[in-house]
RNA sequence: GCGCCCGUAGCUCAAUCGGAUAGAGCAUCGGCCUUCUAAGCCGACGGUUGAAGGUUCGAGUCCUUCCGGGCGUACCA
């Protein structure tokens, strides 16, 4: 049940009854307890336009809008402000109902973790591929079709030089456990040897016109360096499968046909060689963007001056695929902030270009990974920031946290939480972050375990389970009667009416931090609850068995979404 | 040069479409385990929201200028 948009249809039913129709109604949690449950603050706004007294107004809307059963209080505080407390009886419906409404969904594309082949998996592929991961869970649990699309990185010339390398020490596997050196190898030999060197190029060539043997090479590249990045997600929780790839070389064979359709659309200009679209110049929309220094226009290069193609023109290609063949309504693509201008002109190129007209398109950035000196990560030589080395690390720390912390659990009981709260710590660092301004790795920050990080609601969760363990209770037989009568009972029951709005509020936002904070005021406000109200044997038994029930069952739904798990015991 | 993003407590971060007295965690200090997990709870301390103007009934949020930082800026992705 989602209140918010309860109370908005109600108060916007009433504001257009009074004449203002357009006018929104504004409802938010309230942000003072004696200000009730939730706030409308729309009247104030509508008052200017109708021209009455804001007060008056907002008295006019509690007594038109039909709050019955909804709202057991409403009044006018301050210079216009509406406050709301939520019936007790709503509560209790709200409480027993589904946790999760499922809507009429869209078909969504996400483009999320896109690692680059070349090399194994980095610190800074995590927030991409987490964030990425937990708004494709949300969205799914809220009833879209979510279509999970990996871009990886698996061309360029880049693989020139690892499918050379390949080739002159033999497909053997295990030379390729080790994909940092393999490619510092490549690398080091493309830079010092002559006769190395021509045979990468030669090898890029081949790779694009389809030499079968090259192709082959390249393959198994591709297949040992994916099976490390699927080692990857799956230590890490991640839903992302080998179905969901389809990489840069996936659109190769429609680069050509992209080019000749732009041509015919009228839309190519050659500069020095290169073929160039250039929006301010095909679009008045676009007149007043993409300029250079002096004024002149700065085209969108869809082809080098030597016929190779670069990642506007593959973009465009995926971008069109999307669109048409998948079918897309919405795609959202979550990458680095640094690319923010890439996405600002291959929109505008697909928009003068008639691909995806009425799609949702949406860059959703996030900013880039500095090293704790305050200057931009750079990535040390031999490794050290690899993915799986800071899952490794993870699951130690936390592993020696529980070994002090509780030492009666079983050996394997101690692996399961070192992982739950390991892996969780990391992706709660990064999921609880708005930050489109650029942030800091820090592997303490990121592997501490107190205060607001995943252990804390873990932590939640497992005594909610000891306690109906200790009370041989089963949570799925505690439905109530909810009798909301404690102060604390009343914060609890109601933060966890709030879950569907906040779900949906990540949907829109593509915003997964909304969740976690969400979640951290459901644990603080069954903490607050739990230290207060008695739950075993006391008078309220039944209604706080249903409130812990409740919290249980909210804090697993939600920590699932962000994709970190829960433990019955920690 | 131009463009985009950012600047909030000592540190890391919140603040939904512009709403009421800007909130958490960490750190520091002080309380609470003979009853449901102390990885917890309660309290204290901590702010001219980078600066100055402006718009508004109301500004951390919008506009202007300046200061500081990051990134981007035609053939890498």
């Amino acid at each position: 049940m989602n209140l918010k948009r309860l109370l908005t249809e109600r108060l916007e039913a009433a504001l257009a009854a009074a004449g203002a129709a357009d006018a929104q109604a504004i409802v938010g949690p309230a942000t003072r307890p004696e200000f009730g449950d939730y706030q409308a603050n729309g009247a104030m706004a509508a008052a200017k336009h109708l021209q009455q007294a804001p007060r008056e107004l907002a008295g006019a809307l509690i007594q038109a809008a039909d709050l019955d059963g909804v709202a057991s209080a409403a009044t006018v505080t301050g210079p216009g402000f509406i406050s709301l407390t939520i019936d007790d009886d709503l509560l209790a419906r709200a409480l027993t109902g589904p946790i999760i409404e499922r809507l009429a969904g869209q078909r969504v594309v996400i483009d999320y973790s896109h690692p680059n082949l070349a090399k194994e998996m980095q610190v800074h592929h995590l927030r991409s591929t987490i964030i990425g991961d937990a708004v494709a869970r949300v969205l799914e649990a809220l009833g879209h079709t979510v279509l999970r699309q990996n871009h990886i990185g698996d061309w360029g010339t880049q693989f020139g030089r690892l499918v050379a390398h390949l080739d002159d020490i033999g497909e053997d596997a295990d030379r390729l456990t080790d994909l940092e050196s393999f490619y510092t190898q490549a690398s080091s030999r493309f830079d010092a040897e002559a006769d190395f060197a021509g045979r990468a190029r030669q090898a890029v060539v081949n790779l694009q016109t389809g030499d079968p043997a090259t192709l082959a090479r390249w393959q198994r590249y591709i297949d040992i360096s994916m099976s490390h990045c699927q080692a990857v997600y799956d230590a890490l929780g991640v839903s992302l499968r080998p179905e969901h790839v389809r990489g840069e070389s996936a659109y190769n064979a429609d680069l050509d046909g992209i080019i000749q359709d732009l041509d015919a659309k009228g839309l190519l200009t050659e500069s020095d060689g290169a073929l160039c679209v250039f929006p301010a110049r095909v679009s008045a929309k676009y007149t007043d963007q993409f300029k250079a220094k002096d004024g002149r226009p700065v085209p969108v290069i869809v082809r080098k001056s030597d016929g190779g193609y670069l990642y506007h023109s593959t973009d465009l290609a995926a971008l069109r695929y999307r669109a048409d063949t998948l079918n897309a309504e919405r795609v959202l693509y979550i990458v680095d902030a640094r690319q923010a201008m890439h996405f600002r002109q291959l929109f505008a190129l697909a928009d003068v270009a008639g691909y995806g007209a009425g799609v949702s398109f949406e860059h959703h950035p996030f900013g880039t990974m500095l090293g704790r000196d305050g200057r931009p990560f750079k990535t040390r030589q031999g490794g050290g920031t690899r993915l799986l080395d800071l899952v490794e690390e993870a699951k130690a720390r936390a592993r020696a946290l529980v070994e002090a912390k509780n030492p009666d659990l079983s050996d394997a009981e101690m692996d399961d939480v070192a992982r739950a709260v390991g892996i969780g710590a990391v992706k709660y660092a990064d999921l609880s972050k708005n930050r489109t301004s650029d942030y800091v790795f820090d592997w303490d920050a990121m592997l501490s375990f107190d205060g607001n990080t995943a252990p804390y609601l873990q932590y939640a969760y497992a005594r909610i389970m000891s306690l109906f363990a200790r009370g041989e209770v089963d949570p799925e037989s505690a439905t109530g009667p909810l009798a909301v009568d404690a102060r604390e009972e009343h914060v609890l029951a109601l933060q966890l009416a709030r879950f569907q709005e906040t779900l949906e509020l990540v949907a829109s936002s593509v915003m997964p931090h909304h969740l976690c904070t969400y979640l951290y005021e459901l644990a603080s406000a069954f903490m607050r609850f739990y230290e207060s109200c008695p739950v075993l044997g006391s008078d309220a038994e039944a209604s706080r068995l249903l409130l812990c029930a409740r919290t249980a069952a909210t804090l697993k739904d939600g920590l699932d979404l962000l994709g970190i798990e829960t433990i019955d015991r920690m």
